[in-house]
DNA sequence: AAAAATTTTGTTATATTATAACATAATAAT
DNA sequence: ATTATTATGTTATAATATAACAAAATTTTT
């Protein structure tokens, strides 16, 4: 697979098609290759995720998922994003309760978000080692042991300053 | 006032009585200084926040509250949560929909947490100039303008280790 | 001090987000 | 084929949060 699209929604030319065709490729690539189960419903629910790359919210998810099945309930739905996220094709946004989707699974990472107030879309950040330096630093200094972080940075993206 | 207690509750030999004493006094000075009106069930809603520093969640407060005033109703404490939280005085933690209290409201500053998984305890970062530097860095790289953060390390303190 | 405006609180209802529990179906392993 | 495991269906409910309007308290203006 080619990745034709470009990196973050906030750069210009992005090209959402082959985004979200690379997405949906990379997903099925992983979960072959990790003997991981892509079933129905949860490729359903992550196509519906990368509509776009403004967070959805699980309700959000399902009132799209019962447009072409309607018996989905919440736990259809959240049970789909539980096994997203855990093998990170999805990462849960803390601040919105919602769910976004991520173009990189395959490499370990934390993820860390820049989240634009005004359109509403969000950027991952591709492994920032800067924060995450900084971030190791400052928990160091308390003899803290690093687990896991939530990163949400909000703000005007380029566009809509 | 005098600041008796030790920093954060990570650190050895915390003093709990002397902690909560000198942030009601400190909310209480802002609050005049400020002009704000910390009504009665305002600072009661802190005291209890402040009942220690494993945050609290609005119906844990509004059930405590309720042993002491049974007319109080969800509206009661998460409006006195938005005051609090408004003016600095309380932090909210979007990773736990939970609230805990700030020790330093006067000074305008981001809030950074770390939360302990094992006992619960969440200790702020004071003013971490090394995350809040690599956080404008990597903004600036994708010319995002930042207005706010949540900053939530998830991992061991110290103690638990 | 009285009246008016503003802010806070009381109260009821409801919206939103998320999970528990148990049954059935599908898939994988033996 | 049988058994075990995983995924889905289904109903109910828990947990978090807000809307809307009335009453009370406080502040400001007259
Ligand atoms: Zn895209
Ligand atoms: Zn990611
Ligand atoms: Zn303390
Ligand atoms: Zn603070």
């Amino acid at each position: 697979m080619t990745t034709q699209s470009i990196a973050g929604p906030f750069q210009p030319g992005h090209n959402h098609k082959a985004c979200v065709r690379d997405a949906m490729n990379i997903a099925e690539q992983l979960c072959q290759s990790k003997d991981l189960r892509l079933t129905k419903i949860r490729k359903r629910v992550l196509e519906l995720v990368w509509a776009g790359h403004e967070p959805a919210t699980a309700y959000q998810l399902l009132k799209k998922l019962r447009a072409e099945k309607e018996n989905a309930e919440p736990p259809t739905v959240y049970r789909a994003l539980d096994f997203l996220v855990e093998h990170n094709l999805v990462h849960r946004i803390e601040s919105l309760n919602a769910f976004i989707g991520c173009d990189h699974p395959e490499s370990e990472h934390v993820s860390q978000f820049l989240i634009c107030s005004h359109c509403n879309q969000v950027a991952e950040l591709d492994d920032s080692v800067t924060i995450n330096h900084a971030v190791s630093e400052e928990a160091k200094r308390l003899g803290f042991k690093v687990s896991n972080q939530t990163v949400e940075i909000m703000g005007l993206c380029a566009a809509c300053q």
